[in-house]
DNA sequence: TTTCTTATCGCAAAAAAATTGCAATAACAG
DNA sequence: CTGTTATTGCAATTTTTTTGCGATAAGAAA
C-alpha cells in the first residue's frame, strides 16, 4: 500500500540528492495521510511506532530542516512558541494561508486574497514596505464541527 | 521625567491589586518609548542596565506574564520561535494587527479589514469556524526606509 | 551483484528558552 | 508605622532545539 500522494515529494528530494530513507518515508506519509500539523516530539512518537524503533529527536530535526529546505514541508510556531511542521502541496505560493483547526490539528490551505489589502494599507497608512506576512488562522474544521 | 504615556497602563495594574515595582515600569516605560518587540532576554539585559543590577530572567518571564494576563502586553513568536513582548495600546481588539520593523523592529499597529474577508473565505470554502486569527506582518517602517 | 561515495542516522552532550519552589523583600492599604 | 501578601532573587529543573562524530546505509556506477 504505497502512498503515491507523496511521490511529488520524492521527486523533489531526488532532484536534489537528498536520499530517501525508511524515516523520511514515513514522515512524509504520515503527514500527507493526516494533515496535520505536527511537533518534532510529535513526530518522533508517531515514526517510532510506525518503524518499530526508537528514534532520536535530532533525527527528526534534521530530517524536518532538509525537507523545508526544498520546499517539502513548511512550519509554523503556534502561540506555545513550539515549532510545527506539515506538508506543503504549494510551497512559497504567497497567495494561500493556512487554517489549523484546534480540534484534530489538520492544516488545510485557504486562498484568501488578502495579501494586497494588507499591502496596500500598511503602504498607504504606515508608509512602510511588506516583505513578510504571515497569517494563521485558528478553529473548527467542518468534520469536527458535525 | 516620568513618563505619563504609561499612565493608563499603570492604572490597570492598579485596579487587578498589582504592584508597581521599579522593574515593572522600567519594562514599561522601555517598551512605550521604543515601540519595539523585545524578548525576554532582551528586556533583561536594558532592565539590568537601566536599574544597575543584574535581573534573573525569570523575574522578566513573570514580569511580561503577569501584563499580558491584563492586557497591557502582548506577545508574539517571530520565526524564531522566541518570545517576544510589546506593549498593547488597544488590547483585544481584533481589528488591528502588527507590523513589525525588520530593521528596528518597532511595532505598529494597523487597522486593517481583512477579519471578515478571511472568515466568510474559512466559512464558505472549508464550512469552518473561525476562533483564533493571527495576523502579522513585517517590513520596513518610514522611518527605516529614508 | 558488488563496490564506492557520502548523505543520513544514532548517541551523547550541550545550548537556549522557559518554568518552578521557596525564602527574603518590598509595595501599599489601613 | 504596621501588617499583609504580591513580587523578587536564586538555584535548580524542564523542555525544545542544536551540534559533533563515528557508524551505517542509500543510491550511483562498475
Amino acid at each position: 500500500m504505497a502512498n503515491t500522494a507523496i511521490e511529488p515529494h520524492l521527486a523533489i528530494l531526488r532532484t536534489q540528492g537528498l536520499r530517501i530513507t525508511p524515516i523520511v518515508t514515513a514522515v512524509l506519509n504520515y503527514l500527507s495521510e493526516t494533515k496535520k500539523v505536527s511537533t518534532a516530539n510529535e513526530l518522533r512518537a508517531e515514526m517510532s511506532q510506525t518503524l518499530s524503533y526508537e528514534l532520536d529527536n535530532s533525527t527528526i530535526y534534521r530530517i524536518c530542516e532538509r525537507l523545508m529546505m526544498c520546499g517539502v514541508l513548511c512550519s509554523m510556531h503556534k502561540y506555545d512558541g513550539i515549532m510545527r511542521y506539515f506538508l506543503c502541496s504549494q510551497p512559497k505560493n504567497n497567495k494561500h494561508h493556512h487554517f489549523i483547526c484546534t480540534h484534530c490539528h489538520r492544516v488545510q490551505e485557504v486562498y484568501c486574497n488578502v495579501d494586497d489589502k494588507i499591502r496596500k494599507v500598511i503602504s498607504e497608512k504606515l508608509h512602510g514596505i511588506v516583505e513578510k506576512k504571515f497569517i494563521q488562522v485558528e478553529g473548527i474544521c467542518k468534520e469536527c464541527k458535525e
